[in-house]
DNA sequence: AATAATTTTTAGATTTGCCTAAATTTATTT
DNA sequence: AAATAAATTTAGGCAAATCTAAAAATTATT
């Protein structure tokens, strides 16, 4: 496989996740994404169409080919394992992880990688909940869904929270919520979109919309 | 403490360790070292000038400042860390670990590094044998030298190889000669400048001029 | 010490990745 | 369906890091 600078490895990691909200993704939104100029993203756009990786029509917005999938897929393997060893291995905590992991996962050495991988224990998570996809670039199709659309009086595990200020951290730690917590929804209030939920056997606690809709669960 | 650009710690590093053979370094040592032309390096001479990290005159060679030794001991305190890594954790062999190294030491969060430091126990010396400089950048004076040196009947520890070729590594390890080996130096024929050599307690072997030459050994 | 050889620097070009400003295309309103 | 607004692309420029070829400085040699 052949090696892609930093830039164009943000370029398609950033569009990979784009895509699975969008379908297709726009100029304008990559630019929000990137932090960059629309301008910039157009010039970007056509490289990675001429290497294949993107299919693109001007004005028509863009996704990656198959083989751009799977070049987005491996980045996102370094990623996770990486975050996986500082948490698990240098006792970073969950939210400083995602920081450090993305300078490393540009260190494209598949050797260094699977070996990782293989001292880690082929861990199937990163600390945010989110899949690692395997040497293959095989991802579990992540069953996550917003605790806004669990239906009341099911049982289910935190997997990942989106936003990561740490004003949202302040708060989740407050109510001790993390990921890897058994949470049931007991009520939602239409009024304020605010729901009761229980933490393993503890007296139901309120969380606001605001806060319900940062917190991502497994389906199952 | 500011940050550098990959290609700025790579002419730093080289310099550092041409410093050290040479005092004073020419333009045509370092182009030869990085794979250059002398044009790139007069004008990345000029800026780490411009940055403090280097004394220059035009024409007259360079030395690293205060300034620049101590980003020099970053990158390499970097550098060997992941070398050990690489070796304990993940198991490369001390051969393999060099390549892969010289892309993580241009990941340089101090957090990271330190803690990876304490996680792997704080080494003193890369697989390799040479020192790792600690977070303050204070690295142990090597007190390296070449086997051809070291008087006989002294026993010692085989602490690196200069040249690193699968050749010169087929056999070292025919000879069963590794990093850590304790030998001891019986004879030297001045004929050929072979010398004999014994390791642990098996009977003398014999070893060449042109391999002896790239036997480093502590002094003590 | 003058000349030749070598080393180093300068000048000017190229590529990558980004920018601003202007032009173009698409989408939205009236 | 025009006109206006928004999104996108093009054109041209800039900085970093490299290169080639030519000029300048230093070192070595006769």
């Amino acid at each position: 496989m052949l090696n892609y600078t930093t830039s164009e490895e943000n370029y398609i990691k950033a569009i990979y996740h784009l895509q699975k909200v969008d379908g297709m993704v726009t100029t304008n939104e990559l630019a929000a994404e990137l932090q960059a100029k629309p301008a910039s993203i157009t010039d970007m756009m056509k490289k990675l169409k001429a290497k294949k990786l993107l299919n693109y029509q001007p004005y028509q917005g863009f996704r990656l080919t198959a083989d751009g999938t799977k070049v987005a897929l491996g980045i996102i393997r370094r990623h996770r394992l990486w975050e996986f060893f500082l948490a698990e291995k240098l006792k970073f905590t969950w939210d400083e992880v995602h920081e450090v992991a993305e300078d490393l996962e540009h260190v494209s050495n598949k050797k260094l990688i699977d070996k990782l991988d293989e001292y880690l224990g082929f861990p199937r998570v990163d600390p945010h909940g989110d899949p690692i996809p395997d040497a293959n670039g095989k991802i579990e199709i992540s069953k996550k869904i917003c605790i806004t659309e669990l239906p009341v009086n099911t049982v289910t595990t935190v997997v990942s929270v989106s936003d990561q200020s740490s004003e949202i951290l302040e708060l989740l730690e407050h109510k001790k919520i993390a990921i890897g917590t058994k949470v049931e929804v007991k009520k939602k209030f239409e009024f304020d979109n605010s729901m009761e939920i229980k933490i393993n056997r503890q007296p139901a606690i309120t969380i606001s919309e605001q806060l319900a809709k940062n917190i991502f669960v497994y389906t199952s």
